[in-house]
RNA sequence: GGCCCGUUCGUCUAAGGGCUAGGACACCACCCUUUCACGGUGGUGAUACGGGUUCGAAUCCCGUACGGGCUACCA
């Protein structure tokens, strides 16, 4: 009875890796962890058509960058593999053929165009899209109304061929949720779904089944979007492996959009990402940015997804993944739908960004700041730029702003700022403030700052007058730290240097 | 159309029958700050509607409305 705890994120590689499906892993790993259990990724290939290159290695990738790392998977290994379903193509087909010869399936011959044409001939105002059940299906071309020499001639032939779930009639299929409790369905409402293809490959519905019996799986979670296709893989577990056997399931609520279901369009449409990280589409062409490069970092991003449908019932907000892990529990995940809101997003990450250890931060920023031709050589000197301005920033991308001045004197300044007040007094004041720096022998922040107020005291003037020149001239704007923070950092030199380029634009 | 799921401030949510419906984001005001932020204080703002059950309902039941999902040889 005290089975080991094992789950798994079932993606099929097509394309970017959504928030909702970010979201669906965070869930499945935090149970596992907290359940002292595995966290497999089944790599979910059975449409062929549908293969896109990179798709695969992208969501590793994506996993990594969030350290949401699997125990077993393509990458990981595992002793219940191949953990991709096109390697495990053989092992369909027996179930397939098990379920037809207990009388629960059976071949149908239809053509894709005579499915077409039923469609467009039982479509009705009442019916608007006729399905393939079991008020048709003795109208179709199947093994319930073939002679059995008919169907072994056909298949004798090579004609193609499915293989469908007979759905009873007049049963309740029900099932308790672990998240939306008892939800039942009527059997002679659920159509005839196809499990194994033309081409050999099952389909999602067979091969859910038969992996997460073969794999050991005791806990089955995914998007609410499945719910309906339940009562099939209920029928399916019956059938094959005994409902007793079947994992718990939970189906969690959607991540929607501003309007309705998120999709990539409402990305480009609202100016927030939708996938984890950037994806390229390798047809076309078409670059859609991810959190990770918009400038969450790992900590801010599974934060907010956690704290999408779901919190622990206290006020707290702020998790990193090993809380996250402790406090997590599937009881607590909401039922109802979540809007994304880019806002409470980005104060996640400002939050994390804010209480982040700055040797967390230093190497992403190195890197952005190099991409944006600011090279940089001192470390020491940047953690302490870092550890000065992250406060200020709700993005990695801030630091450019925030950062950039410290380690380039600035080329532009906002001298419209300081005009209005300039005079000659102020002109010769920080003529003064630089023939007393060059002679300054301690270089701190307190020793700069006092230096400029007994100089300001002599000319008669208010600190308070200064500063915002000084500012100005130092990080070329209205923003930043503390000035003398910044004239400690920058040094001696390269103060009296932006001072002196400040008085040059001043009076030119 | 049918089936399924859902519905508390604009958004994320708390309150598992008892009452000033709490917090967070966003927004507004003030304080702090010799810039910008951080921080602090306060404010605006919600139980979709209608019936029940109950001494008492955001909470339980029914209906209506609204929203969402599914309705493929896609997952």
């Amino acid at each position: 009875m005290n089975k080991k705890v094992r789950v798994r994120f079932a993606p099929s590689p097509t394309g970017g890796l959504h928030l909702g499906g970010v979201r669906t892993v965070l869930y499945n790993y935090l149970f596992a962890k907290k359940n002292n259990g595995d966290f497999i990724v089944r790599i979910e290939d059975t449409d062929q058509s549908r293969y896109v290159a990179g798709a695969e290695e992208y969501i590793f990738d994506c996993l990594k960058w969030c350290g949401l790392e699997p125990d077993e998977s393509v990458q990981h290994g595992g002793n219940f593999g191949p953990y991709r379903q096109s390697e495990r193509k053989d092992i369909y087909k027996k179930y397939a053929e098990e379920l037809i010869k207990k009388g629960f399936a059976y071949y149908a011959f239809d053509t894709p165009e005579e499915l077409e044409r039923m469609r467009e001939d039982f479509k009705s105002e009442n019916n608007p899209s006729p399905q393939y059940d079991n008020t048709i299906r003795d109208k179709m071309i199947n093994s319930l109304t073939l002679s059995e020499n008919e169907v072994a001639r056909f298949i004798g032939e090579g004609m193609p061929y499915v293989i469908r779930i007979k759905v009873p009639q007049n049963e309740t299929i029900s099932f308790t949720d672990m998240i939306r409790g008892e939800v039942q369905f009527d059997s002679s409402l659920v159509d005839d779904k196809v499990l194994l293809k033309a081409d050999g490959m099952p389909t999602y519905h067979l091969a859910v089944v038969v992996d997460d019996y073969l794999m050991e799986i005791t806990h089955a979670f995914r998007g609410e979007e499945w719910l309906p296709s339940a009562p099939v893989h209920i029928l399916l577990w019956k059938y094959l492996f005994g409902i007793e056997n079947m994992p718990q399931w939970a189906h969690f609520p959607l991540i929607l959009g501003p309007n309705g279901k998120l999709s990539k369009r409402d990305g480009s449409k609202y100016g927030f990402p939708v996938f984890a990280m950037n994806w390229t589409d390798p047809k076309t062409g078409e670059l859609t940015e991810g959190f990770k490069e918009k400038g969450f970092i790992p900590e801010g991003f599974i934060n907010l997804l956690a704290l999408l449908g779901w919190n622990d019932g206290t006020e707290k907000e702020v998790f990193s993944l090993e809380e996250l892990i402790e406090s997590f529990s599937m009881d607590r995940v909401h039922s109802g739908g979540a809007h994304f809101d880019y806002d409470k997003a980005k104060w996640f990450n400002h939050e994390w960004i804010k209480r982040s250890k700055v040797s967390k931060l230093r190497s992403a920023i190195k890197d952005l700041l190099e991409k944006n031709d600011l090279p940089i050589t001192d470390t020491s000197m940047l953690d302490k730029v870092i550890a000065l301005v992250q406060e200020r920033c709700t993005l990695l991308s801030d630091f450019v702003d925030q950062a950039s001045f410290f380690f380039k004197t600035p080329e532009e300044i906002d001298t419209a700022s300081i005009v209005p007040k300039w005079n000659d007094q102020k002109q010769q004041f920080f003529r003064e403030l630089i023939r007393t720096y060059k002679l300054t022998t301690i270089w701190n922040a307190h020793e700069t700052e006092n230096a400029l107020k007994e100089i300001a005291a002599v000319h008669q003037l208010k600190p308070g007058e200064l500063m915002l020149p000084l500012r100005i001239m130092l990080v070329g704007g209205k923003f930043g730290p503390g000035v003398f923070d910044i004239a400690e950092i920058i040094g001696k030199e390269e103060t009296i240097l932006r001072i002196t380029n400040g008085l040059k634009k001043l009076s030119a």
